[in-house]
DNA sequence: TTTATTTTTGCAACCGGTTGCAAACTGGTT
DNA sequence: AACCAGTTTGCAACCGGTTGCAAAAATAAA
């Protein structure tokens, strides 16, 4: 259907290898054919296949982007700017999906079938046999929040979650509070158990301080609200870590519905900074992880692996720090 | 690097042809060697590629996905799902974030290059010449969430705007307010301009009626708080439909911090029914737009242009309904 | 067993490009 | 005019598959 190379050539009166030289950078053609050749693909309405290309390079420019999270309105802004910058660099993101129902290891042999250049996982957490499975295949893989390992075994780009929840107790202790709780998110997740891991190392330094703990099943709004719901009902504290942001707005719903307020009777700290903590209805006092800068660098980190793709593994972390805004007073 | 077709061939003892025989459904091989090829694959980890397969079958089974609607929270459960209805009828969606800085036209060439076998549109423009570029090499376009016209030309799944401009005001009328605002999205926007004009529609015949109507600059929290404060500063309605869910959500924000109540002060009605409006603190009156049947509907229709990619365009328009809530109580 | 029919198989060309290599041009020196 | 180095060009093979076609093999019918 489509026109092709050997159109292009024959209507230029060229050779096809002419015409291929002229659409691939730093090939050695001379001004006169590459004009004749611009003039007719212009003429023809030629646009060079990128996948048969594909074929002999060896790299398609198509970048797997695999998230399992799409219900956090965090991962609109992730998506947002992971595709900006791969599409800077003229890279494709194939969106893959993970969620429950689907097969990781299908995803894995379809992205392989596709002959993804990279892969970058913006998840919390990434099941090893999928890191195995590109590394096998050497192609890059970046986890982008993704846990902190001083020895990991794939890229890391994000925040040291354990280092958040120090500075998320540090806080609380600061502002006076005696009685704060950590009320987490899915246990199972590695990001919640290494905020809470730093939570209660600062905590134990101060036996002073009650410290009461829980979980909310899921980074969302519901289970924030749920795990709250609970907390209020057994011994409340006076102010909680809640998991992410969108934990503690469903928490900040749960104490609304309680009849009580926020931040006089409960105070709030979240995670993530997202654009809705700066509704003013909303307001959270939380603690800012720069995933523009995360981003920017996983798909850097993408792209230098692509030259060389058994690189050194290597952590990258950013630091977080508490934006202040009003669920949280100095008591 | 991979493992190719042809190792797979001489490790079976076998042609190529019969291998790719055992790999394509529905092809002549006898058991005997289909047994042999599959042995020898799964001993090479052989998978096959399926760039390569596209330049002769013309299928790439790539849908480019099109939007340019990153911060309006309900897309992240478009894309969820989009990326799930796709991947499970084996189609990948390669993203395509069509920002203000991104050059349409770009985008296009891309999505040629890289042989789409359809486009979806998700967002609620689209211009001309897209779809035209599109039509010129036979891929099938399916605009969702796109403007309903009698004549459409191009496909076209969503809602009927103007009818829902009139479900609104009847809402309003039916509930006994006698001063009406509406409080649109941007008036740049066609589904703006629709639901005003089925909105105006009804209450012409309401002269008893007073109404008022204004825009706000985006579909955004922002812009919906920016209109709305400038509504109540000037001649305040006992109720709004406004924009948007998230815009209404903005407006009640506003609405709160002029010291106002929702609804006992300001009614307030949003569209689209996003997960948000059903959060306890928010609990928004609002049009329900069957989002899930719009992306359903988007899909099976893309595919079923697979086979027929000059098939006569049609508009598939799905009703809505009011959800009640707790901003817009009877008077 | 022979013949007719159906199924399976491999050959070879092709999909739309890229690229190593040697031949054909350039232009500049001597 | 002869020689040389540097560019530009086309040939032909290749990337990893698919597919029409005719030959070969298997099965059914006579």
């Amino acid at each position: 259907m489509g026109v092709t190379l050997k159109d292009v050539a024959e209507k230029a009166g060229v050779s096809r290898s002419a015409v291929s030289r002229t659409f691939t950078a730093g090939a050695s053609v001379s001004d006169r054919t590459r004009r004749k050749v611009l003039k007719a693909a212009d003429e023809l309405g030629y646009r060079p296949n990128a996948l048969a290309s594909s074929l002999t390079t060896g790299r398609t420019k198509l970048i797997g982007l695999v998230s399992n999270n799409f219900h956090n309105p965090i991962f609109l802004q992730v998506f947002d700017l992971f595709t900006r910058a791969l599409q800077d660099r003229g890279l494709r993101p194939l969106l893959v999906n993970l969620s429950d129902e689907t097969d990781p290891e299908a995803s894995v042999r379809m992205m392989l079938s596709y002959s993804v250049d990279g892969v970058i996982v913006a998840s919390s957490t990434l099941q090893p046999s999928f890191a195995k499975a590109f590394r096998d295949a050497a192609i890059p893989v970046v986890h982008s929040f993704g846990r902190f390992a001083s020895s990991p075994d794939v890229h890391v780009v994000g925040i040291d979650n354990v280092e958040c929840g120090r500075m998320a107790a540090r806080t609380l202790v600061d502002r006076g509070y005696t009685k704060v709780g950590f009320l987490g998110g899915p246990d199972d997740a590695t990001s919640t158990q290494d905020r809470h891991q730093g939570f209660v190392q600062v905590m134990a330094a101060h036996p002073e301080i009650e410290t009461t703990v829980s979980f909310a099943s899921a980074y969302s709004f519901d289970a924030g609200r749920v795990a709250m719901t609970q907390a209020l009902m057994t011994d409340r504290a006076q102010a909680y870590f809640c998991g992410d942001d969108v934990t503690a707005i469903g928490a900040l719903s749960a104490v609304q519905s309680a009849g009580l307020r926020v931040p006089e009777d409960v105070g709030l700290m979240g995670l993530n900074d997202m654009e809705m903590a700066r509704w003013e209805n909303i307001n959270l006092t939380t603690i800012h992880q720069p995933i523009e800068q995360i981003i920017a660098s996983s798909v850097e980190l993408v792209v230098a692996m692509l030259d060389n793709p058994t690189r050194y593994p290597e952590a990258r972390l950013f630091p977080c720090r508490v934006v202040e805004r009003g669920t949280l007073p100095r008591l």
